[in-house]
RNA sequence: CGGGGUAUAGCGCAGCCUGGCUAGCGCACCUGGUUUGGGACCAGGGGGUCGCAGGUUCGAAUCCUGCUACCCCGACCA
């Protein structure tokens, strides 16, 4: 059943429409693509946060905020950067309104208006490096290891719920280095963060590497990237990590001394997420009965359904219930209990299954006879009953599988969808009948990958790294090519 | 910006072609009762300037004109 759905090549908005709303994640809002979290989404995303946040600060890491508006000038000074973000940007031109003299509402205050027009941060390198340059004079002020938790609007054509919204929320990293070798290490350590995050807190496999010249970010000279599998065989970048090389350095003229006595333009790298990661929690591992969240970043792990008839055998299951609270509780496990008399068993089972709690323990007037409690996984939906004093254990042991059997799950979607292409008609073959991630052989050139996506609309998802040679023979032109490069159709 | 579609109660929709009693249905909401181990049932009830403006007509949710907003497909997109 779950697979029926998951399977069907529907849009997945009317998924977000059918799940993720009811589900108490988000709503549109009245701002052009801009989106309302809910209060449950919220609290996953406060989980997310605060998984990434410890991992920064592990990797030596420390938080600081940029404001959000950010003068026009200074997206001119790095050539590639404007290009690839001047047109999505959102500009304020007015700081004033007004009563309209003809008495229908207000009006802009065109005596108000700037000078200088302020853009609203589509991403912060530009007001980051024009810090920077202030503080970076010599060696031993490297490197600066700076993350930013922010919202950026960028002002797209079309959007998507958590996929692509005009207003987001993200982390942004920004750091700045006193060698190339060290920014590199930089990036592809940020990248390995992304990757563990990813596979063991959201139990949603990713192919890391490269990105093509194309697919790049402005400005950068190399993209690291996480790359995972929906399971509408589409692919989802879910991280990206850059390596920008002195470009905005020389931008912003950031200078300093190094050890040599030399005056040199500072190394650069700038990485983030965004709440797209909710949107690929929800496409990797929903069903049909709604969210499945993996238990480590489940803001409820475990929610405790009492069944009664009377306010007698409430207080009855109550009691039995709360020595099992205090346990869980002291195991760092995160319960609910949900006594709410407004709503039937039968209601709050589904309810809390729409809302993907990873394991629900239900006690009545039947356990309560037998010393007994029932026990529920969301990933299988399998029930069992068993004796109360072995709950406790079983608790602990099925957050853990589940949190595997997720994993597993999503990588074995991964491997069954994942495909080899040597010739044309079989990579167009593969793309129409089921998608997934194709390795193929490519020239290397800009040109034959803009092809590729005009006619298939496929794209290079990632080069990946240590990628072995293998001679082979481009797809598209039948031009040599020294390894394979991994294409999907994209979100 | 191009192509297509939609706008009727909080949400989802029917009615429109072929104008006509008080604009209807499901969910949700409120009251009472019976229920409660997989989204309970019965009875009663509240909630609408039918997107906006104009026109045709004895009469417009329905026909005509204009406008606006939103959705989908494309272009666009770290």
């Amino acid at each position: 059943m779950a697979k029926d759905f998951a399977s069907k090549e529907e849009n997945y908005s009317q998924w977000y429409n059918d799940l993720v709303i009811k589900a108490d994640l988000a709503e549109n809002s009245a701002v052009r693509g801009c989106m309302v979290i809910k209060p449950h989404g919220y609290a996953i995303w406060e989980r997310i946060q605060s998984t990434l946040d410890r991992k920064f600060k592990e990797t030596g890491h420390v938080n600081a905020y940029f404001p959000l508006f950010i003068p026009k000038s200074f997206f001119s000074r790095e050539a590639s950067h404007v290009e690839g973000f001047a047109k999505e940007c959102a500009v304020v031109t007015h700081y004033r309104l007004k009563n309209d003299p003809e008495g229908k509402g207000v009006v802009v205050d065109e005596s108000a208006r700037l000078e200088e027009e302020l853009v609203i941060r589509p991403t912060s390198e530009t007001i980051i490096w024009n810090s920077y340059r202030d503080w970076i004079k010599s060696y031993r002020d490297l490197p600066i290891l700076i993350n930013q938790w922010a919202n950026v609007v960028r002002w797209e054509m079309r959007t998507r719920l958590f996929l692509r919204t005009a207003e987001f929320l993200w982390q942004e990293g920004h750091t700045a280095h006193a060698t190339k070798e060290e920014a590199i290490l930089e990036a592809s350590t940020m990248l390995g963060v992304y990757a563990d995050f990813a596979e063991n807190w959201m139990a949603i496999p990713v192919l890391t590497g490269t990105k093509s010249p194309n697919e790049r970010f402005a400005g950068a000279l190399e993209t690291y990237a996480i790359e995972a599998l929906m399971q509408d065989g589409k692919a989802l970048q879910c991280g990206t990590s850059h390596f920008l090389g002195q470009n905005f350095a020389k931008a912003f003229d950031v200078k300093f001394l190094n050890r040599d006595n030399q005056l040199d333009y500072v190394w650069a790298t700038s990485w983030g997420v965004s709440t797209r990661l909710m949107g690929a929690l929800i496409m990797a591992h929903s069903d049909n009965n709604g969210l499945v969240l993996p238990p480590r970043l489940a803001p409820v792990q475990v929610v405790i359904v009492p069944v009664f008839k009377t306010a007698e055998q409430l207080a009855l299951v109550t009691e039995k219930v709360q020595p099992i609270l205090r346990s869980l509780e002291s195991r760092n496990i995160s319960v609910k209990y949900d006594n709410r008399e407004t709503h039937t068993p039968g209601w709050k089972f589904s309810e809390h299954e729409f809302k993907g709690v990873p394991v629900r323990i239900t006690i009545g007037p039947r356990d309560l006879e037998h010393g007994t409690v029932e026990i529920a996984r969301r990933d299988t939906l399998e029930k069992e009953t068993l004796r109360l004093t072995d709950l406790e254990n079983k608790v602990v042991h099925l957050l853990d599988q589940i949190q595997q059997n997720l994993f597993e799950k999503a990588l074995a979607f991964r491997e069954n969808n994942t495909f080899y292409a040597n010739t044309w008609k079989e990579f167009t073959d593969i793309l129409d009948s089921k998608g997934g991630f194709i390795y193929a052989h490519w020239d290397g050139t800009s040109e034959t990958e803009e092809k590729i996506k005009a006619e298939t609309k496929a794209t290079i998802r990632v080069i990946p790294l240590n990628n072995p040679v293998e001679n082979g023979k481009c797809i598209l032109t039948g031009k040599p090519s020294q390894g394979r490069v991994v294409f999907a159709r994209a979100y």
